[in-house]
DNA sequence: GACATTAAGCTGCCGAGGCAGTAACTGCCT
DNA sequence: AGGCAGTTACTGCCTCGGCAGCTTAATGTC
C-alpha cells in the first residue's frame, strides 16, 4: 500500500512534518509554563514516571522518554541536587539504581500535572471523545511499527562513510 | 470536553507521548538512513523545501521547520559550503537573503527523497487509505489549534523566576 | 574458580539548538 | 528629511543531547 509517492510528494501533509510540528509545538509550550518552577519538561516527566512506577531504573526511563543515557544521568543529577529525587544503588543488581521520589519531588509532579492536563485538554477541546480515542489509536498502531522496524532495520543500505 | 483527568492521567496515553515518541522514533530512522550521505534530515529537508517553492526566505523557513534562527544561518552555511545551495541578497528587499539550488542541491533532493518516501510508506504499511487520510486531519487540527494559542497565550500564568 | 561477554550507569568531549544581542534595512509617521 | 518601530539575517555564548569510552557488576561457559 503506498501511500505517498516522490513525483507528488509535499512536505506538509507528511505525517513526519505533522508529528513533528504537533510534538515540538505542545513541548515548547509546556515547556515555557514550567519556566516559572525551575523545571524542564523532561525533568518533570521523569518525575512523574517514577511516581507512577517506582521500581523503575534509569536505564528503562531514558528508553521510555527516547532520553540519551548520558544525559539522563545529568538530569538524574539535577533532580537530586534540588532534592525532588533519591538515588540508591540497588540490592538486588548492584549495577542499577533505585529511585525515589520525596516528599518535594511528590509535591513537584502533583502542582504541575494539572497544568499539563488543562493544556492537553484545551488543545484537544473541539474534539469528541471518540476522535481522541481513534487519534490515540492510530499514533500507537503507528509506533509500534516504528518500534519494531527499529530494532530489526529493514534493508536499509547500511553504507558507513 | 475534558479527555484527561489528573486523578487518572497516564503519560503512555497521552497525546503529547505518543506525537513525541512517533517523531523522534522516526525521525532517528530517516537520520540513520541519511548518514551514509554526510548531510542531516534536516539539512535535506531545507533542500526540499526549497525545491517546492524557490522564492521562500530564510525566515520563512525557519518558522516552517520550527527551527531556530540562529541556528538556520548555520545549517545554510553548511549548505551553501557543501555547493548544495546558493545564497544571494534579495535585490526587492535587501534584508531578506534569496536561496537557489545547485545542480547538486537538486540531485540531493531527488536522490534521497525515495527514501523518505519508502520509510513512510512502510511505517504506514497496515493502514488503510481512509486511517492515512483521517491521522493527518487529526493531526492538523490539532496542529492548528497550537498554532492559535502559541501566539496569543490563553490565561498562563507567566510568573517570571 | 578463571575467563570472556553482556548489562547498567557514569564521564568527557563534540556538535547542534536556544537565547539574547547586533547590524542592516524597510516602511511609516510626523 | 529624520526619527522610530519592525523585520531579516547573522553572531557569540551557553546548555543540552548524542556519541564513544570507561568502570563496576552480573551472567555464562569451560
Amino acid at each position: 500500500m503506498n501511500h505517498y509517492d516522490s513525483a507528488t510528494y509535499s512536505a506538509h501533509d507528511s505525517i513526519g512534518y505533522l508529528m513533528r510540528r504537533g510534538a515540538s509545538l505542545l513541548r515548547e509550550q509546556l515547556e515555557d509554563s514550567f519556566e516559572s518552577a525551575g523545571i524542564s519538561f523532561v525533568q518533570w516527566a521523569t518525575l512523574m514516571l517514577v511516581r507512577d512506577k517506582p521500581e523503575i531504573t534509569p536505564g528503562d526511563l531514558c528508553r521510555d522518554l527516547r532520553h540519551d543515557s548520558g544525559a539522563f544521568t545529568r538530569i538524574l543529577d539535577h533532580l537530586e541536587e534540588r532534592g525532588l529525587l533519591h538515588r540508591a544503588r540497588s540490592g538486588a543488581d548492584r549495577r542499577s539504581v533505585q529511585l525515589r521520589l520525596t516528599d518535594g519531588g511528590q509535591r513537584m509532579v502533583e502542582t504541575r500535572l494539572p497544568l499539563v492536563v488543562d493544556r492537553l485538554n484545551d488543545v484537544l477541546a473541539d474534539f469528541s471523545p471518540a476522535e481522541v480515542t481513534l487519534l490515540t489509536s492510530l499514533l500507537s498502531r503507528m509506533i509500534l511499527r516504528l518500534e519494531r522496524t527499529d530494532a530489526a532495520p529493514v534493508a536499509a543500505t547500511r553504507v558507513r562513510s
